[in-house]
DNA sequence: CAAGTGGCTGTTAGCGGTAACATTAGCAGA
DNA sequence: TCTGCTAATGTTACCGCTAACAGCCACTTG
């Protein structure tokens, strides 16, 4: 069967129910919402009858009548992520049982085409919006803003909501590693990250980190990003690349688990003493790392927490404060002496 | 400000625009979808109003109305698994440009999720599906059957499409696995995957696996299976128990990549003698491999060309044939000597 | 026994757009 | 001047469903 269209009538309708079942349109759709009382036969009858027919309602139709749409819009840079499916879990564990239901869309970390998902997404008039971070272009905050539903931001709270933020400052948490790192005794401390302009979070992390040291009196011996491709692949290269320009460094600074990872397979495999020679620290308490040879200093993100939350105030179970901040906690790991 | 309404009026309407344009509300329409012919001025001066008054076209009505829907319906069992991003990538990349817009939904790898998502997928009336696998309740194929839209099913060809299928042959991938892995010299052979009774795809190379080792006389000396939790870890702690009841055991064969670098990090710092002693290898050809200190033996599950042929279908780029098999292609790694 | 009451079902009028057709103006050619 | 045509715009009738309200029929109640 290679015809889309086994069906040689139209599409089915309530109408069509309603006169399988003999009943009006009304009732079948009562029924069918599980609203207002049926009797129980008739509930039978045209249940029956839907069944047989395998009706499915046309909720385009439904919306446009009721004023309701039960999607919540979440918009986040990138699917591939590792950081975005556990905010994925968070949301829908709240979502689940309250009928509203989540439609992801990615940006690629690019506001030209977060603005345009946005635009997209609130077209379809949803219940309620959960984008990732703060920064956003002046018409897209200009559409949130007058969409006239609930709007959360999540991730961080470094900066200025439209509506509700959930998130941890990561500013703050940049800056409590830095702090840890330097109590542990190292000084030469170097920068690992990525290249993408758009990623604030990861900016800012950086800029708590850098605030940090020059409060001790330190700076960055050394800095290096990169862009695309394998994160494990590229955490190694760079790695190699900083080990070899500042043969002198004591702490490598990861901006996520993943190139952290991979730098700490090299440094193993170097046979280098971690943490005593150098010690290594990424970001995100990516679950990944539980299987490493040793487990790297890292910082949870409160990803799934995020996701409840953000999720509570648009199903409307939490008191929707202006800005919900979550505090991370860091995890020494083996990575730091 | 946490009030989520901005506005004081109402939701914006077709007739704002066209009050604040001095035109009908069929004009702005028109110049809001580019269709039919406009003066260029008229057309200034809608797009001028609309854009003031931060006009939002509202989906619904548009597609009720039209009957045309510009979304693509997109059904996997679960957005963490490394596997299905890609596979979005390459429906993505496709979709892009054709103003179909794919929506994600997740099973959880539950035929009940699988059914209400599909259900609740339709009541939208998209222009397309695409889903994961070929199992599916009979009701679930009943809906899809009769939507009169194209059904596009992914990632396995072994079995009965309900209209169109892309992917690969799993049995297929177990047996050339298993006769690589034989041609190798190994002889007691392990499995280790997943406990998922709905991972049909795992089961069926599994089923190739062992048909191709009985074709040579053997049988599978050992099994472990797991459930939850990290796969990385996950693949340590399997390895160390099959290890352990059968140590003369000469090849793991891991149902997918992660466990099997789990494995493979394992019997490194074991220093057990990889690929001489043992040799492991796993499936899918997941990027992460590419940072670990020995490449792991996979086969790549073709997962781009999958969502871009899947996409191209639904977008009508491609001429339909009921199946498309790729085929994947072994990758020797150093594991396998 | 009239008037209420509550359970069940039907009727009507849109929701906010768009397809299809109608209308108008402007202009070329006979 | 009149017809015929095209470009630009307007009018009308839905799309499939649901909110709001309107019946109707037992039954109770005073």
């Amino acid at each position: 069967m290679t015809k889309p269209t086994p069906d040689p009538r139209h599409t089915l309708t309530l109408r069509d129910v309603s006169e399988a079942s003999g009943v009006s349109e009304m009732t079948v759709s009562r029924v069918l919402r599980n609203r207002g009382d049926v009797s129980a036969p008739t509930r039978e009858r045209v249940l029956e009858a839907a069944r047989a027919l395998g009706y499915v309602p046309n909720k385009i139709a439904g919306a446009l009548a009721s004023q309701r749409v039960n999607l919540v819009g979440v918009v986040i840079p990138s699917l591939s992520n590792m950081v975005f499916p556990e905010v994925m879990t968070g949301i829908s564990e709240v979502l689940d049982g309250t009928g509203l239901q989540p439609v992801v869309g990615g940006t690629n970390y690019l506001s030209d085409r977060e603005e345009s998902v946005i635009y997209e997404m609130l077209s379809w008039r949803p219940s309620g919006m959960i984008i990732a971070g703060l920064e956003h272009s002046t018409a897209a905050r200009a559409m949130l803003a007058r969409a006239g539903i609930p709007i959360v931001e999540i991730m961080d709270i470094d900066g200025d909501p439209i509506n509700h933020a959930v998130g941890i400052s990561h500013r703050r948490a940049g800056r409590q590693m830095a702090e840890a790192i330097i109590a542990a005794g190292y000084r030469k401390i170097a920068f690992l990250g990525t290249q993408m302009p758009n990623d604030f979070r990861a900016k800012k992390r950086l800029e708590g980190f850098e605030e940090a040291l020059g409060k001790a009196g330190l700076t960055l011996v050394d800095r290096e990003y990169y862009s695309g491709g394998s994160a494990l692949l590229k955490g190694r290269e760079m790695t190699a690349a900083v080990l070899n320009r500042t043969p002198d460094v004591d702490f490598l600074y990861y901006s996520n688990d993943m190139i952290g990872a991979g730098g700490l397979l090299y440094c193993l495999a170097q046979g280098i003493d971690v943490p005593g020679r150098i010690g290594l620290a990424g970001f995100n308490g990516v679950e990944l790392l539980d299987g490493l040879p040793r487990k790297l200093a890292t910082m949870d993100a409160c990803r799934l927490e995020i996701g409840r939350k953000a999720a509570e105030i648009i199903a409307g179970k939490a008191t929707p404060g202006e800005k919900i901040e979550l505090f991370p906690t860091l995890q020494p790991g083996d990575t730091i002496r």
